[in-house]
DNA sequence: ATAGTATAAGCGGAAATGCGCATATAAGCC
DNA sequence: GGCTTATATGCGCATTTCCGCTTATACTAT
């Protein structure tokens, strides 16, 4: 029942369901998920953070970075449609496609990509 | 989009998760909720607004009475699956089945319960 | 070692949430 | 009309959430 509610409470943020939406695209690294939804360092690592103690994502550590990613079987565990439904729920939002481009930008830049990317 | 974030709120509290679940069993009025999951009547009229604004609940009003009842479109807009995914979370939770007599005392009392059975 | 980079975490404040107490509203009953 | 009852709501407070600022940590590169 805790657990229900926990997964409840990190999927009711709209910045949380817009790195759902994001990661369901492709895995992405802290930073390239603030350049892509144009959001501070602290406030990804810490939505990320959420999403992944709630069981919806997995974390794979490469030197410096944080490879975060959708955990089908976490985001499934109670929903068998959740992944359609928040893709679905967001369809038509422009705030992902939005930013694609910088996504792209960041991916090419690699590390360094958030001081280089800021100006 | 605003819109599933205030669904998922809606969902991300034990006492409303354990409406839900009463309610699914039948509809109830405000009072036998109070009654049947030991709430203040204040927490259950409140809670019982927040589902039903989030579109999970249907309302009658009868006389004194407001009747609240399980809105299946509202609740399977976005998952096909949340009523199943509510019960079974719930599942071997004694909480709503704890109260299931003081509720069927409730209904058998009817107006005037709330006072009446408080003693 | 020193400098640079990506991420996490402590701290504090602003805002939102949950809820008890009291009161308001509205319907029923005498 | 008054009295009771069921429900909703305003107010205030405690708690939680969110997040920016800053610092800590850990890995990389030179």
């Amino acid at each position: 029942m805790r657990e229900l509610v926990k997964a409840f409470k990190a999927l009711s943020d709209e910045t949380r369901l817009r790195i759902l939406s994001l990661l369901m695209e492709r895995g992405c690294c802290v930073c390239e998920v603030m350049q892509a939804l144009d959001i501070s360092q602290t406030r990804a690592s810490r939505n990320l953070s959420a999403l992944y103690d709630a069981g919806f994502l997995k974390l794979r550590k490469d030197g410096l970075w944080s490879l975060y990613s959708i955990d089908r079987d976490g985001m499934e565990k109670y929903f068998s449609n959740l992944v359609d439904a928040v893709r679905k729920a967001l369809e038509g939002n422009k705030v992902v496609d939005m930013d694609r481009e910088r996504l792209r930008e960041a991916e090419r830049v690699g590390p360094g990509c958030v001081t280089r990317m800021r100006k």
